[in-house]
DNA sequence: CGGGGAGTTGAATGCAGTCAACAAATGTGG
DNA sequence: CCACATTTGTTGACTGCATTCAACTCCCCG
């Protein structure tokens, strides 16, 4: 694994440019000394490493600094289920309890990690209230997101489910950007998609296709472009502003 | 709406059957007290009402007493997507922030919840950490089964999403029990089935029947009895000692 | 006794999976 | 820099699970 540890001269967390949609966001300048106190490290990945197994009981925390990460689980036949995808800002790896994490997470893009060893920031939770809300934030975010997931896999056709994954990951990722109209990067494959959705390769090919063709997205080299989200969202069956509101914190 | 308020001689919390399974399983007798005092009334509500719709803001949070609630989103077309069954210990209502709720809660038997004042409860936890903890604690779990029902309905057909579901309410509704071998009474129609699960009543009657005719579930009047729950989670596509620390809190 | 909710069954349609083959893009070593 | 292997994307034909539409039964409750 190719993993790397940095350990001095650490980039301050005052200046960095996703804090504020990150866990930290909430948290004031006089009380971010303390948290920063509790991160010991970055660490970076490259793409495909993973980060953490299904099964292990975690020893750190990390705040996704820079790139994609997949969260996953892997099925009885071998097949995955991507359970999110994880983008800057993002708390991974986290537990209140001692028990096993229920998924994996591996780099789908060389990234740069910010990490918190647990045991130390376990114990500053009573002391850091502001931070234990943090984590009641983050965490209800993670469930409405996850139940809105939820709700466009079970119900809705091929078309509605990968409509409502390209423009959520959009939204997203431009909400981190400082020119919003310009394409993003978007690192993962069809078979990617396909694993999120419950879908084959070929099925989520047919389909994405079917989206270009009507205009709706524009895609090539890993690259897209949403010409009209409202448009999209109509396909998507959500409404525009709600899945704003959901997606982009703050 | 039949809801019926009790402020006075309300019951203790040390005693209470449900305790160990809900929020304050994890918080000793000491700090018990304290919260104790957050809770200024028991709710009661008759099956089929509403206890909070989609879009409200919550003013309190509740632990569900007694009886079954339905949480779901209502669908552009004029359909439901079931999220969540509660069953007595379940926490509803909860938000750190002050922003509207992404579902609504309908009782499903008649019910009883324990109330408590969010602007209080929220003022306090500052300085009741124990209980920030046990909330991360209780959105921790919520996570994980959300995610084990998003794989389940994901990667799978309807036999086996409908094995999971019964085999997890089963083993939640047992756990509760005294007598862990009788049947439990199953308050939700097959309706309720397909909503929680992305499938058409039709489909649901089939499958369920098909799974009564293999002898793996025993189900008439709404009493349901799972004869072997090993053949059962065979069937589900998962690990039973898995699924029942995912479902039984301790 | 009548009405409504829930459950049951059959036949036809359609969305998505499977199998198979191939094209394009990417990466690797000689 | 080219040859080759691997991964990713593309297309067609066939199959099958789940939906739709329609009709009907059962049971509880007023």
């Amino acid at each position: 694994m190719a993993r790397k540890f940095i350990t001095q001269d650490l980039p301050k967390c005052e200046n960095c440019a996703i804090r504020k949609s990150s866990l930290f966001g909430e948290i004031d300048t006089f009380h971010l000394d303390k948290v920063r106190e509790l991160r010991t490290s970055q660490i970076t990945f490259n793409a495909g490493d993973y980060i953490y197994h299904e099964g292990d009981i975690p020893t750190r925390a990390y705040t996704l600094h820079q790139g994609w990460v997949s969260l996953f689980k892997t099925l009885e036949d071998g097949g995955r289920q991507i359970l999110r995808f994880a983008l800057p800002g993002d708390f991974l790896s986290y537990k209140s309890s001692n028990r096993a994490l229920d998924h994996s997470a591996i780099a789908l893009t060389d990234i740069t990690l910010c990490a918190f060893p647990l045991d130390r920031f376990k114990t500053k939770l009573a002391d850091l209230p502001e931070l234990s809300i943090a984590i009641s934030s983050v965490s209800e975010m993670t469930i409405q997101r996850c139940y809105s997931t939820l709700t466009t896999i079970a119900s809705h056709n091929a078309e509605v489910k990968i409509a409502y994954l390209l423009l959520s990951l959009y939204i997203r990722e431009t909400s981190l950007k400082q020119n919003q109209s310009e394409p993003i990067h978007l690192p993962i494959t069809q078979e990617d998609i396909g694993d999120a959705l419950g879908l084959t390769t070929i099925h989520v090919n047919r389909t994405f296709k079917g989206l270009q063709n009507k205009g709706l997205i524009e895609c090539n080299n890993r690259n897209l472009h949403i010409p009209d989200q409202t448009n999209l969202a109509e396909v998507a069956k959500v409404n525009l502003e709600s899945l704003k509101k959901l997606m982009v914190v703050v």
